[in-house]
DNA sequence: ATGAAAGCGCTAACAT
DNA sequence: ATGTTAGCGCTTTCAT
């Protein structure tokens, strides 16, 4: 491949010119200017990255880290892609406009020799985006901190060592279940967790504690372990059913969007009616919930907002180190459907005028 | 930050020991190594990326160009981005098996520019798997693979200048078609297109056309042009109850399930039954689909594969650039499920033995 | 307006 | 077993 020699030779200028060029930078004569111009396209030159890099002690990389469930990797879960995605898609618009790249890294949640994987990814980017906490001791965030700037992403609040972007889980959550609670009346509730130790699952369950606690008449009746899978969502409601003995509870709060839809197709399947037997609420505000009969209600959190934020904040950061932590709370949005037992939408559905009359379709074979 | 020789120095040992112990390589006193290895966990050292791919003359950077619908930026068009998403995580476990890293380049599929962006992408990376290939002219996409390796995804098979890994889009196309026409035989069809341009698409409309010829009482009474996206999608049904002179067609086939998903709904709102008086298939086999009421009839294209095989073609002509192009067709399934009109499938759902009698919810307040 | 040359941090011959 | 050193390709003072 072509390197910059070879275009300052071919042009007869030194490196320093053709550098210039490159940039725009300084003034070159226009003659030599053409000249250059003329030969960089010719021989297809693109600067090397690295050296680059090297040269200039900046990367102009972020790298986004990001944890996938365990169970992801064999199973169709694509529903839980659409977070940790709609993320990506956020970092990535705000770091290409600012002509950075993205390098990405997925690591199982389980996966230890995570914090190796991530220490020398320290090594390629001038910072760091961390998606969903993986199992990362504070003490080995500290560490990396100290390398780059890093920025949490749906991590918990006021972290010490690092800047943190997340959405008003509590907050959230505490509008559903209030909605819930309060609209619905449910003498029993069950919940279903996300995973241990993943910051945002815990602060929703907290939320709805907190409403809980506000309601003594409402009985928390137990909570499943999931792990933010819609196969974790449907073994929840599996285990629930399989107690025979007990009744099912009024409503099942879901720390998630796909458990939730999993819960309720689980329990339709049984021929359980969502709301008429059970209430169901999600929190995400994926697509995915809309599409589902009845729709779920949810929370809706800006999830790519969540990545611009993040972004930005490390722009921040990279430019000046020195910055007091921050910790912001992106506002969600109270998605009130009919899967908690609200009637369908008042907003009428348009009705075609030629409703009427449509041909049944021929009959097969 | 540290470096390799601050190391050396306070190991009292050169760098290329340092080096050495680094990578495991040479034979290294115990001592020695015992020593470095303990100042190099003091430091925190990491090697820098830049200028370890300058003395190597490798990356180990694999570049993911990624092209998305240009109404994305603006809807709530999660459901196309499970496609993407799903070759990025192909991409990225291949590639970190490796011990190799993505960086990725998303770009709107009518930006013009993105020529020179992949293009300086291509001095960041050792190659490059493109896909949903973006506007590239011939001359583009040669001029990029003449500066490094390049696998197309999804791309337009028999490729001259690169590797190609599809799904077998016109012989899943063919299948659906045949199923559709051979156990509906509906009259009258209706085809929602995919972008301009886009190969997939292409094959997939010509699939279609493909069994239509063979089927000659079956008509094709129109196409919509579409753009993959669910909007596009309810928009082409919207201008078909428009007409409201016509009569609908039997069946509508959409070239992907996010348009075919948006099509059922917008036929539903309108009291228009699905598939009762109208047939509905996509293409893509995304679990939203499953959630449609009816469940979604369409074609599975592995989507994962897609992306583990581009990477593995890609290492293959890092390491060999000289290899013949070569172009992999992976094999698409038919999933039949209810919105063609076959009827619930035979399997049947497991019956919860306390089905009978389940207390009802409280009623709200 | 242009050129010369000193790094940037690391690897890998080649010496010892 | 360990050290020396010449690059890798680019940017950027500092001269001219």
């Amino acid at each position: 491949l072509p390197t910059l020699y070879d275009c300052a030779d071919l042009a007869g200028v030194s490196t320093a010119t053709v550098s210039r060029v490159l940039h725009g930078y300084d003034r070159v004569s226009d003659k030599t200017r053409a000249r250059v111009l003329e030969v960089i396209e010719r021989l297809g030159y693109v600067p090397d990255g690295a050296a680059q890099s090297l040269s200039l002690r900046r990367k102009e990389i972020v790298g986004l880290a990001i944890g996938a469930p365990d169970d992801m990797a064999t199973e169709i879960e694509t529903l839980n892609l659409l977070f940790t995605d709609q993320v990506l898609r956020g970092v990535e618009m705000t770091a290409s406009a600012r002509g950075w790249s993205v390098l990405i890294t997925v690591s199982q949640l389980g996966d230890q020799g995570i914090f190796k994987r991530l220490n020398s990814l320290s090594g390629k980017v001038d910072g760091l985006i961390v998606v969903d906490t993986p199992p990362l001791t504070p003490a080995e965030l500290a560490r990396l901190a100290s390398r780059a700037p890093i920025v949490v992403v749906a991590g918990v609040p006021d972290e010490t060592v690092a800047d943190v972007v997340a959405a008003d889980n509590f907050g959230g959550s505490v509008a559903l279940t209030r909605h819930l609670v309060e609209h619905h009346g449910p003498n029993t509730v069950h919940y279903v967790l996300g995973p241990k130790g993943a910051p945002d699952a815990t602060e929703r369950f907290a939320g709805f504690r907190h409403v809980l606690d506000e309601h003594p008449n409402v009985r928390l009746t137990g909570t499943s372990e999931g792990t933010f899978t819609a196969d974790s969502g449907r073994r929840a409601v599996q285990s629930l059913l399989a107690q025979a003995s007990r009744q099912l509870p009024d409503a099942i709060v879901c720390a998630n969007d796909p458990m939730a839809i999993a819960a309720v197709l689980e329990l339709q399947a049984h021929h359980i009616s969502v709301p008429g037997d059970v209430a169901v609420v999600g929190f995400d505000g994926i697509y995915a919930g809309e599409l589902l009969d009845p729709p779920l209600t949810t929370v809706r959190q800006p999830m790519r907002a969540l990545g611009e934020r993040a972004c930005d904040r490390l722009f921040e950061r990279i430019a000046n180190p020195q910055l007091e932590r921050t910790t912001v709370l992106l506002p969600t949005e109270l998605v009130v459907k009919r899967s908690c037992g609200c009637p369908a939408e008042p907003r009428p559905r348009p009705l075609s005028t030629s409703t009427a009359k449509r041909r049944p379709r021929a009959a097969g074979s």
